[in-house]
DNA sequence: TAGTTATCATACCAAATGGTATATTAACCA
DNA sequence: TGGTTAATATACCATTTGGTATGATAACTA
């Protein structure tokens, strides 16, 4: 058997990601506490030796989640598609659209996943809180770049203050899904979707105005 | 010892309640899953016996306190206040102001009771999903019966939604506290309750036109 | 190729948990 | 007043949980 047919036996990175995407999954759908470590095991090829060789403790998980994970989910879905768009505030609109139409009816019952664990864990761990804040600091702050780019290019009433939007824009995409998670009814995430649209375009400047600037 | 000096050494009403208060101040701070039957009965004077003398299961304390204690709060915080307002949007935003000025430091890094629980329950337990969605309805419901009003009488753009505001309004109610738990700054409160008289105002009719009518 | 280390498996454990069985006592009623 | 029921306490249990100790084997290195 020659060097090249060789084929490797074992691959920790797989195996840690593995592990995360099936811990991912678990405590998506189930929340934190109660998803037992043999649970995500399970849902994998490996067993408890695997895990704990990866994340010395149940809670070190959950951190690395939050690190990786989720804050790669924020960007990846909110942040890194609004650079496509020439206006930023429409791009804040057409994305919102965009990922209503793309969830699939399963993950309506499910709620966002950062919010999820922020609402189970914040309160209960200071490591949590610090790293879950961090996440939603990162949304904001890379949705105020956004505005703030917006307001210079005359999209935006010049009176506005673009943190202020930012933090009211997060707001809304998390709380839309909270919402629609408790009651189960896809046409509210277009009736708060249909709200966020109306405000975003009570700060916009008109048309008229924009021309003119 | 006459009948009218004895005192009562069982009171069944108020051991329910004292057993359904200590609940709900445990799960709020630490979490259903995280909080035990035993440590629940070690924040009263009372045993295990008592306890599942009442609540024939720890689900069951859980749906007595979205039936009883958080439908009742909501109405006494969210709906009932707006009664007093002759102007139902100014009485939304109003009430906003005093319940952000009225929660206490330690209450803002604990969220809303209600979206707490749906969060960690909601997608594991039918039950309580059901009674949680209830609630939440309740809320909305009660939210549009006064912007309805507003409407009518003429402090609302006549073309607007009432229950589509009254679900963005409630979302934004409970989105706010989430995000404060989250971020650990009462500054968002003021940002947030800011964008959202921004908001209300953008649909509320001119003064002018007001009068007109 | 020998030895060292990283990777993963297996078997086990102490603690905590929701819940039960049963005893005890207060309240009510005929 | 006696007996029945409702209210509360005590002791106990089976299960689950996060975590550990240890063993086995693949991979790397000198």
């Amino acid at each position: 058997m020659t060097k090249l047919a060789q084929r490797k036996l074992r691959d920790p990175e797989k195996t840690r990601a593995s592990i995360l995407g099936a811990a991912f999954d678990e405590i998506y759908h189930r929340g934190f506490h109660d998803t037992s470590v043999n649970e995500i095991v399970g849902k994998t090829t490996l067993t408890k030796g695997a895990f704990f060789h990866y994340f010395s403790t149940k809670n070190d998980l959950g951190y690395a989640i939050a690190d990786e994970v989720l804050r790669e989910m924020v960007l990846e879905r909110w942040i890194r598609p609004l650079a496509a768009y020439k206006n930023p505030v429409q791009g804040i609109i057409s994305r919102f659209r965009k990922i209503i139409e793309s969830t699939p009816d399963e993950h309506m019952a499910l709620g966002c996943p950062l919010n999820n664990l922020t609402q189970e864990m914040s309160s209960v761990d200071p490591v949590f809180r610090e790293k879950l804040r961090a996440v939603m600091q990162l949304w904001i702050s890379e949705t105020e770049k956004y505005l703030n780019k917006a307001r210079d290019q005359g999209y935006l009433n010049p009176d506005v203050n673009p943190r202020q939007v930012a933090e009211f824009v997060v707001m809304v995409e998390e709380g839309a899904f909270a919402m629609v998670k408790n009651l189960r009814d896809k046409k509210v995430y277009w009736s708060l979707y249909e709200s966020l649209k109306r405000y975003l375009e009570s700060i916009s400047q008109k048309p008229t105005e924009q021309l003119s600037a």
